[in-house]
DNA sequence: CTAAGTGCAAATCATTTGCAACCAG
DNA sequence: CTGGTTGCAAATGATTTGCACTTAG
């Protein structure tokens, strides 16, 4: 072997500061520049798929745009406000019996399970609530 | 108005005739062309796009590659082979306890949720476990 | 030395957009 | 005519790959 893994270091320390729950690329390589370790954007890549082979991150696909990373610690599902896009841990909502009962039905074995509850997050329920009171900018009846 | 569109409705028709529970977009087209209905593209994803917008479709994101796409119907959740990455459909897991539970204990307002199980299908099961009996193409131990 | 790690540029893949041609009402 | 629809090409954004260079062991 020669040469440790430099930038797949900085990239756990970085995201074990905790500045946010979960990571784009974007922001993971921004993070590494101002903590003044930056690395190009492939070494980046490569850095977070070797910790997700080694299982010290997960990927945490939502759909829209780029995928984000997170910390692998104890499983959390996940709620995301579908307004401004905020993204929350949450203690695992879904049992074990359900997930047996889920194998019966299915006839499949169940290894793992992603949730994510899409909603309001409190700000943006504030906000709708408001506009709605404000007819001038909510929608109207005719 | 001018021209009604063509190809949103050759695409509906053809996931409505169920040779598959989820599409990709590659999947789309070539379903579209193989029933003779060939369109560009831009155009299937325009008409997907706006069957989205008209809640005939859902959006199945799963993280790698090619987002998929399925009828919208009633609501049910998915298994996923982690093996084969074969997709299936599941009665909903999740109960209208539990999300209330997960609103009171996070503060958001609930409005949807997305479930993906991760497991082994019945035939990749079977397979792994064949294999396992195999010492030869299984893991040894020194 | 030697091989793994890195940076840089270019390639690939999925998806989106601009624009001109088209056509049913 | 008219405006929505389509095809084609080109743009975009995210991610991956090839390759030469660097460096710790």
């Amino acid at each position: 072997m020669a040469r440790p893994a430099r930038v797949p270091d900085q990239v756990l320390e970085l995201m074990r500061q905790g500045s946010r729950h979960a990571w784009t690329m974007e922001q993971i390589a921004s993070g590494l520049q101002e903590a003044g370790h930056q690395a190009d954007f492939s070494t980046v890549y490569r850095a977070v798929e070797r910790l997700l082979g080694s299982n010290s991150l997960e990927r945490v696909p939502l759909g829209d745009g780029a995928t984000q990373y997170e910390l692998a610690g104890q499983h959390h599902d996940h709620v995301r406000c579908v307004r401004c896009k905020a993204l929350a841990a949450l203690d695992c909502v879904l049992h074990e019996s359900e997930l047996r009962a889920a194998e019966r039905a299915s006839g499949w074995t169940i290894l793992e399970h992603r949730v994510v509850l899409d909603g309001l997050c409190p700000d943006c329920r504030e906000q709708a609530a408001a506009a709605a009171r404000r007819p001038s900018a909510g929608r109207r009846r005719p």
